[in-house]
DNA sequence: GAGCTCACG
DNA sequence: ACGTACGTGAGCTCC
């Protein structure tokens, strides 16, 4: 449909005024006041970019004796007069939307706001959007006309429809006059009822519905409701009839004859007139750009035409590449059912529902057809969908992993839409509602819409992502590695891990009685009962009330109290609660509220969720299952293998260790690492200069920490702040350290200055991590960056490693046909469900596929463990 | 919805 | 004078 615009040109004007009225004063070089026209123009310009209506329109006030004086004749009255320095801008406004091309109206003692109500009524077969600042134009919203309110400032608006002033005010479009009635308009001076303010008219109407049934009702009101509402018959009847928007004026305005045109030179010439001289420069851009825009309009009217609805697909599209936007309920993945496709090839592209697909056998055998290529968006969530409706699709590209990999900080669908500027005319809700309120029917016009310009999106972003990729010679990694990995991480979510509830359950019990006498503890020790949760007021306790020492921060982070253990008994029960409560909530409650009917978890693993190339899980993250502390350990317990298997797990040993030495070519450390001997003390006697039997425990924990810390981009501060050292001894360290690694040094030299250069680093499998904060001009985010740059080569890389590892190992096991499935990663580690009988089989096979999943310079390293919980295969 | 905290590698 | 180790996801508080 096409969009119309009309605009309240008063309650604009005196908002723009408002808006820029502080600070210093905006005149013409000969003292003509300015300001007003400046914040207009720029609402007006802001309000096209937003809507890009076909036609435009701004209405005035003009005259001063309505018909709402006639019955009432204090109405706006107690007004102060226009500021002195606004009243030349109301005619300066006017030619200046001359100048712009842009078509006003205003007639004599008829208000903007009934000009603006008939003229939206007369024209039903355009979408129409009212801008104004003006709360009482809501009355006018319906299907087809929405209200673009403007907020502070003068380029901030929200978008009002039916929906959006149901769900912030939980009234219907026409309840505002009704509003009014109850509530009277301070600024217009409609009285209302008195005492009657927002809170209670808004009561009333939802119970109501309107101010008839109020007055109709009244009895059923108590004590001073009652007596204010009985007192307010008159008043309010008028108020209503006050604050109704008519209609029906004489005004004979055809919205194809305003027609919106701009001339932008015209408008710079008026703006320079005025001496705006910043504004009418943005203006040349904008005027710049605008033959590319018509030609978009163009285009986007094309799209109108080809986004249609079908019962059955047009057997052209399948003679070429095809997306295949599948437009499932947003639910977990193996609930979720499907209401239909969009197909684009590109230039067509079609909506077909579910019920028409399944009748549709050309569809269907195309979609199952490998030769034909079919493109889609998160396609491992769509095979989950299609699965369950029971429609086969033979996928062969995806565009979210083709996106992700062209521009590493696209980490969410979000960002890659907004990177590649793509949007539908319809969102999601818009055509299904909120999750908690869903619609009934969906509306076929706006599923369409929403639909097949999805499709087109789809197909537009794999054309673009893949030139990129193209460009960046990453094909072998897209094709060889992510696709094939999207089908194992596909068939691991279908397949899940069993969880026991019970053993959960007893858990959280045990846990929650513990929490309780901490809490108890902890209240008494600080002598009254406060949220232990709250950081804020635990703050207050430890370093108010307990006059506990504090840095300027007053952190109450784990590892900063921990420092402070010895200054006070209450910070171990502290220490205690907090580690409880995560145990209670997070793992124990938290992963209950996950196990499914089949009484397994089917985590979901997000293959563009991070920026280095590792996978993410989620709902419920399974890659942080508590391991280091014992008690967090016991949640482990609760995940079993099927009857009749084992669980078997295996984790790279110092897998980014191993990889660095191998990148920076570090002959020490190869060496190292091909003798066998244990690298943390390895690194220990480097370091501390020291020999083997002379190196302690402590030392070897701390030479570890190097390690880390080598890893992560190393600094001073960072490493003193873990070793609990001073800076200068750290420092100390990191010398010694890149003295007996010199080639450590080297490369990370090598690594900063190709990412300063190119402003991005790779990985051993031509991945790319850009990193823009490496020219940033703070320069604490510029040293972030560094940090990345040394660590998103030896993440990724290993992340690849395990990739590969996957993909080998996925091959070997249905190649032998074996039972056992690959079921859980986490980062370095596979974890598999194995019948006994297969044990031996799928130890070697494991083994096999992650120690020779690369050929690197150092031997790779991978063990085993077997259990019959997941807490035991460790 | 942001910020803090904490679980994992 | 600043104030940080790299990469994630989830639950809680409080505005």
């Amino acid at each position: 449909m096409k969009k119309l615009m009309i605009a309240d040109g008063n309650s604009m004007l005196f908002r723009a005024y408002y808006a820029t009225a502080y600070g210093r004063p905006m005149t013409t070089k000969e003292g003509l006041p300015t300001n007003a026209v400046f914040g207009f123009v720029q609402m007006v310009q802001k309000a096209i970019e937003t809507v890009g209506p076909d036609s435009l329109l701004i209405a005035f006030d003009a005259g001063k004796h309505t018909f709402r004086h006639d019955i009432y004749p204090e109405y706006k009255g107690g007004r102060k007069p226009a500021p002195d320095d606004l009243v030349p801008q109301f005619q300066m406004v006017r030619d200046c939307l001359d100048a712009f091309g842009i078509k006003w109206v205003e007639m004599p003692d008829i208000e903007a706001d009934d000009l603006i109500g008939t003229v939206s009524k007369k024209n039903p077969d355009f979408n129409t959007y009212i801008l104004t600042s003006d709360h009482d134009m809501l009355q006018l919203i319906d299907d087809t006309t929405s209200v673009l309110l403007m907020k502070k400032g003068i380029t901030e608006m929200d978008l009002m429809t039916p929906a959006v002033l149901k769900e912030e005010m939980g009234i219907e479009p026409l309840q505002i006059i009704d509003m009014k009635g109850l509530m009277g308009d301070k600024s217009d001076n409609i009285p209302g009822i008195a005492g009657i303010g927002e809170k209670t008219a808004l009561k009333l109407l939802q119970q109501y519905g309107t101010v008839e049934e109020v007055l109709a009702h009244e009895d059923e009101l108590k004590g001073a409701l009652y007596k204010k509402i009985s007192g307010g018959h008159e008043s309010a009847l008028l108020s209503k009839k006050l604050a109704t928007i008519r209609r029906d004026v004489e005004v004979d305005m055809d919205a194809d004859d305003l027609l919106f045109h701009p001339d932008y030179p015209s408008l710079i010439a008026f703006l320079r007139t005025l001496d705006m001289n910043a504004l009418a420069s943005r203006f040349e851009e904008i005027a710049a750009s605008y033959n590319g825009q018509t030609q978009q309009t163009a285009e986007e009217e094309m799209k109108e035409i080809t986004f249609t609805r079908v019962s059955e697909v047009p057997s052209f599209f399948y003679e070429k590449p095809f997306s295949v936007f599948v437009d499932g309920e947003n639910a977990f993945f193996l609930e979720a059912d499907i209401h239909g496709f969009g197909i684009s090839d590109g230039t067509s592209s079609v909506y077909i529902s579910l019920e028409d697909a399944k009748n549709d056998a050309a569809l269907l055998k195309a979609l199952a057809d490998e030769s034909s290529e079919k493109i889609g968006f998160d396609i491992k969530r769509a095979m989950h969908l299609c699965r369950k409706a029971g429609i086969e699709i033979k996928w062969h590209d995806d565009a979210m992993i083709l996106a992700a990999l062209s521009d590493s900080t696209l980490t969410s669908e979000d960002k890659i839409f907004e990177h590649y500027e793509m949007s539908t005319s319809v969102s999601y809700e818009d055509v299904y509602g909120k999750p908690n309120k869903p619609v009934l029917f969906a509306d076929e016009e706006k599923q369409t819409a929403y639909g097949a310009e999805s499709a087109k999106n789809i197909f537009d972003l794999k054309t673009r992502a893949m030139e990129v990729i193209r460009s960046f010679k990453m094909e072998k990694l897209y094709e060889e590695m992510e696709m094939p990995l999207t089908s194992i991480l596909f068939e691991m979510e279908e397949e899940g891990i069993r969880c026991e509830m019970d053993i959960l359950d007893e858990i959280a019990q045990r846990t929650l009685a513990e929490i309780e006498k901490e809490q108890a503890e902890i209240w008494r020790l600080a002598g009254k009962e406060f949220n232990i949760n709250s950081p804020k007021q635990l703050g207050d306790i430890l370093y108010d009330d307990l006059g506990l020492p504090s840095g300027k921060k007053r952190s109450t982070s784990a590892d900063k109290l921990e420092k402070l253990a010895g200054e006070h008994e209450i910070i171990p029960h502290i220490l205690t609660y907090r580690k409880l409560s995560k145990i209670y909530s997070t793992y124990a409650e938290g992963l209950k509220k996950y196990i499914y009917k089949d009484g397994r978890i089917h985590t979901v693993y997000n293959q563009c969720a991070t920026q280095t190339g590792r996978l993410s899980s989620s709902e419920p993250n399974l890659q942080n299952i508590s391991v280091r502390d014992e008690q967090g350990r016991e949640i482990r317990r609760a995940f079993l293998p099927d009857e009749g298997c084992v669980l078997i797990s295996s984790d790279y040993h110092q897998i980014e260790l191993r990889m660095l030495a191998d990148m920076a070519d570090e002959k020490s450390l190869i060496e190292a690492f091909n003798s066998g001997i244990d690298i943390h003390t390895k690194t220990a006697m480097d370091v501390f200069d020291k020999t083997e039997e002379e190196v302690t425990p402590a030392d070897r924990r701390s030479a570890k920490t190097v390690n880390f810390g080598i890893v992560y981009g190393i600094s001073d501060f960072g490493l003193a702040e873990q070793l609990g050292v001073s800076r200068w001894e750290a420092a100390d360290f990191i010398d010694r350290y890149y003295e007996k690694y010199p080639g450590i040094r080297t490369y990370m030299k090598s690594l900063v200055s190709f990412c300063e250069k190119n402003g991005y680093v790779e990985t051993l499998s031509g991945r790319r991590r850009e990193i823009p904060e490496i020219k940033n001009p703070n320069r604490m985010v510029r040293e972030f960056g560094k940090r990345a740059a040394m660590n998103a080569p030896i993440q990724g890389s290993a992340a690849d490693l395990i990739k590969i590892a996957m993909i080998h190992i996925d091959d070997m096991m249905k190649k032998a046909g074996v039972k056992s499935r690959m079921i859980l990663q986490v980062h370095d580690e596979l974890i598999f469900n194995v019948p006994e009988e297969e044990i031996e089989t799928m130890k070697e096979l494991i083994r096999d596929g992650m120690e020779n999943a690369m050929k690197l310079k150092v031997p790779l390293s991978a063990e085993c463990a077997i259990g019959k919980t997941w807490y035991e295969a460790k």
